[in-house]
DNA sequence: ACAATGTATTCGGATACGCGAATAGGTGAA
DNA sequence: TTCACCTATTCGCGTATCCGAATACATTGT
């Protein structure tokens, strides 16, 4: 395996980990995985202003995990790559066995 | 599939997600992904300042995704869970597929 | 104990990012 | 066109994070 140039390092990171960056882009990305949303959905189901929801959304298209279509009066955003939840669980698996290795240790 | 609680959410961003939340860390990683380094060949291999790369590596050993343990007068480092080079290595394809798509789009 | 080497931390300043509030822009119905 | 609703953007502020420089701490060998 070799060790990627620092340029595509750089877009990585600037394209999706910083994506990432933030709480509740998460949560939006979980619930677009349950099902297609617009914005105002969204901004019921998770409890938060629209502006901000729609200023995450804003990030998230920017870099291509969210596709936007506009649906009459609303836009409708769905999941660009389902494969990022994929990243999520996966993520979330190495934190329950990172944390289940401290008890461990800690026991 | 249903939807993480949002305190686990907060949880895997601070863990996980923040600690991918510099270049130079993913840079980190993936040195480390080659095999286990000390700080100071770290610093060297990165082309970048000890303290810098010390402050960093502290950020990746509180989230548990690198682990360190003295060997003399060295401290060596390496990952704790080699699943986050997939996870990486899979962002890089969604990055691509993804610019390969807009490409597509722009011809 | 002292010197040499390796590692970690702190401080100050610059930059980046998030939010609330206000507002602007778009769309459909009457 | 005008109203009602949905979505996007801007502004100001507070906070978080990064880096370079300086320095403190740790370990080994003499």
């Amino acid at each position: 395996m070799e060790i990627p140039k620092l340029d595509e390092l750089n877009l990585l990171h600037t394209q999706i980990c910083q994506a990432l960056g933030d709480p509740k882009r998460i949560q939006i990305l979980y619930a677009l995985n349950e099902q297609p949303l617009h914005v105002t959905a969204l901004a019921d189901a998770l409890a938060t202003p629209q502006p901000t929801i729609s200023r995450h959304l804003r990030v998230l298209r920017q870099r291509a995990l969210v596709t936007s279509r506009r649906e009459g009066a609303t836009v409708v955003y769905e999941l660009a790559d389902y494969r990022i939840i994929e990243i999520l669980n996966m993520m979330r698996h190495i934190l329950r066995d990172s944390l289940a290795r401290q008890s461990n240790i800690l026991a």
